[in-house]
DNA sequence: GTCCAGTACCTTGCATAACAAAGTACTTGG
DNA sequence: CCAAGTACTTTGTTATGCAAGGTACTGGAC
């Protein structure tokens, strides 16, 4: 309900749609996405998002996995979209669009 | 996680700033909202959604209230911003600027 | 050689909020 | 007189962000 509490409610939606369209453009892994995601100023996220929520897209089959070596820490599970994956994300930027503007205009003073 | 759950989530973080928006612009009753706001592409909501939350609105102290007869059915609750409120349109606004700004950028191909 | 910070993964529990559904009550037209 | 529209409210379900805590490996500082 405050102001911490608007970002974390838009964000909700927004972080799944961010997250396909990082891995459209390039395989990623898990620690990476909270990573970048948190150097854009009002996406900052944390592990406790992104991992559960990778899971999900998993189980939804929209982003498929595989561990890797690092040659610097623990192993990487690398997730990429699958083709269901980028119809997912085609769909979410025709929603994204509509949304934006609706409430582009709807704020604007 | 399907198409629809994408909307719902987004509109889950915009709604209560569309809201206030429109409150900010003149007084609003509550069935009044759902309906204006559900003639907006991608902003499609009920009552189940909108009478809960202005009530939150009204617990959190940004909305005032007046109830006010109408002369073609059953009484009206009209909702205005308090000054509380209108200070947090503009922190939401701030905000609502950074993640849309954000996400354009990220998500764009 | 031991300790601490960094990397990288995962899970549990809590709080929040959209929505469907059902309920109340008043008004108007057929 | 009763169905449909207006208008408000509440309950239960479900989803998800996040804090917090856990595991495990690596490398540098002391």
């Amino acid at each position: 309900m405050n102001a911490n509490g608007f970002g974390t409610q838009v964000k909700r939606g927004v972080i799944e749609f961010c997250v396909l369209s990082m891995l459209n453009r390039r395989e990623h892994y898990g620690f990476e996405l909270v990573q970048e995601l948190s150097r854009i100023d009002g996406l900052l996220t944390s592990e406790g998002t992104i991992y559960p929520l990778l899971s999900r897209l998993r189980r939804a089959g929209l982003v498929s996995t595989e561990w890797r070596e690092s040659t610097s820490g623990p192993p990487r599970k690398y997730y990429r979209l699958t083709p269901e994956g980028e119809h997912t994300l085609q769909d979410y930027r025709r929603q994204w669009t509509l949304i934006r503007d609706a409430v582009n205009t709807l704020v604007s003073d």
